[in-house]
DNA sequence: CAGTGGTCTAGACCACCCC
DNA sequence: GGGTGGTCTAGACCACTGA
């Protein structure tokens, strides 16, 4: 680590950042996949000839923003999808009493297409660029609870398909890690209330016209790069959306 | 510091936690109020007879909760809604385009009323307590955005009137920390979507039935003990209740 | 037992703010 | 210039895990 680069300047950056930085990219390069164990960190401090304490700094940040995960005793891993802790990191909707036992994702269609200005814009692709749409209902111990219509640029999921969704029962962000690479790992919500249209109020069961959570999500993978657009159709008689504040 | 209390046993608890706790009653009790800076970390650390790098410790996990806020080269500061920062940190709705120029709360109801099941429920009080229940509406340049019905238990809030409301023109979270003492410091919400019924149709300028967010939060002072309850319904058309997920 | 992360210390120096 | 928080180091020891 050259210690000039920590001179003031400018663009000062602390060195432990620096090192966070170069942590980041071996994990976007897939040096250390979802899962691993990266080096410990006096195996860090070496490589990278700082204090063991600057290390620990970097993967402190890097844990609060959920890249990496710490076990004493074990190690510092990267986090995945496929530990069942996170599956529900990006789902808000609980039942307004209890607890769910069992959650299923009925994948209804899915297609290709050329986006439109609004997923263009949105996912930072041309317009006419291919994109791959599919719609999936899912549901809380045998009720239905929301749909969700979901925009993917098809050259990242190059072989999704309603066959592929229905011979993989996992979590979609698992199942895009796992067969895809693509690691979520951010997503803003923007959340409306809206009027249920025919084919929703049918896959939820609810009377046309009931009031229903418009929830338009944008997951970001490594470097903020948006990679799905998502728009969810909630229903909120038996569930509700939890938001904690702070 | 009694060192004898970080011995190995079933209830260990680093050092650096134990100082946080102190401080923290220190925030409780009053010792330092809203926006009042705290002693230095070297005047701390000699106060507990740690090392500063614990007393560092507690600052940072006190700070990320928004207890305290740090501004380098001046010192560390107990937060306060007063900082106009901190006016947006409760309230998640902003508008699908541009940014809110001017915000105006006027309130319409409040009277006096006995806690029934849930509002006791909620607030942990007795059925019966008295509470003062009051209604505002909150718009954004001009247009109206939201209506609040809040509940609040008496004794803590012993004047708040219409006439207190209406002489007080600032966020509702300054007048409890300004005239009561009371902070808020962390909100739970559970977010459904209903129909708008008459009342809120009017104070919101939308049609009876159309579709409104209903956001009832709960928030909570030091201690995690609730203070407050709050229905909030929200207009979507113009606004949307934004949220990041990490 | 050895290896990992977690805590705590003492001291040096830097960046920022204000007088 | 003197105070504050912010960074970085080196080293000691503790808590937890698994072989």
């Amino acid at each position: 680590m050259n210690r000039a680069a920590t001179t003031p300047s400018p663009t000062f950056s602390p060195l432990y950042r620096q090192i966070k930085d170069l942590m980041v990219r071996s994990l976007e390069l897939g040096e250390w996949g979802p899962g691993d164990a990266i080096p410990s960190e006096s195996e860090l401090a070496a490589r990278f000839s700082v204090s063991q304490g600057t290390v620990r700094k970097a993967i402190d940040e890097m844990a609060a923003e959920n890249l990496l995960v710490r076990r004493q005793g074990k190690g510092t891993f990267v986090s995945t999808h496929n530990d069942p802790r996170s599956l529900f990191r990006f789902l808000r909707l609980q039942p307004n009493e209890g607890e769910i036992d069992q959650s299923i994702s009925e994948p209804v269609e899915c297609w290709r297409a050329k986006a439109g200005q609004d997923v263009s814009r949105v996912l930072g692709l041309a317009v006419g660029t291919p994109i791959t749409i599919l719609r999936r209902l899912l549901s809380f111990d045998g009720e239905p609870a929301l749909v969700d219509e979901i925009y993917l640029p098809s050259d990242l999921f190059p072989d999704l398909s309603l066959d592929v969704l229905q011979h993989n029962d996992m979590s979609l962000y698992r199942l895009y890690e796992n067969r895809y690479g693509v690691r979520m790992i951010r997503a803003e919500e923007r959340i409306r209330a809206i009027a249920a249209d025919k084919v929703n109020g049918e896959l939820l069961k609810v009377p046309e016209g009931s009031p229903l959570l418009l929830v338009e999500r944008v997951a970001f993978t490594y470097g903020n790069k948006p990679v799905e657009w998502r728009r969810g159709f909630y229903a909120t008689n038996r569930y509700h959306y939890f938001n904690e504040l702070s």
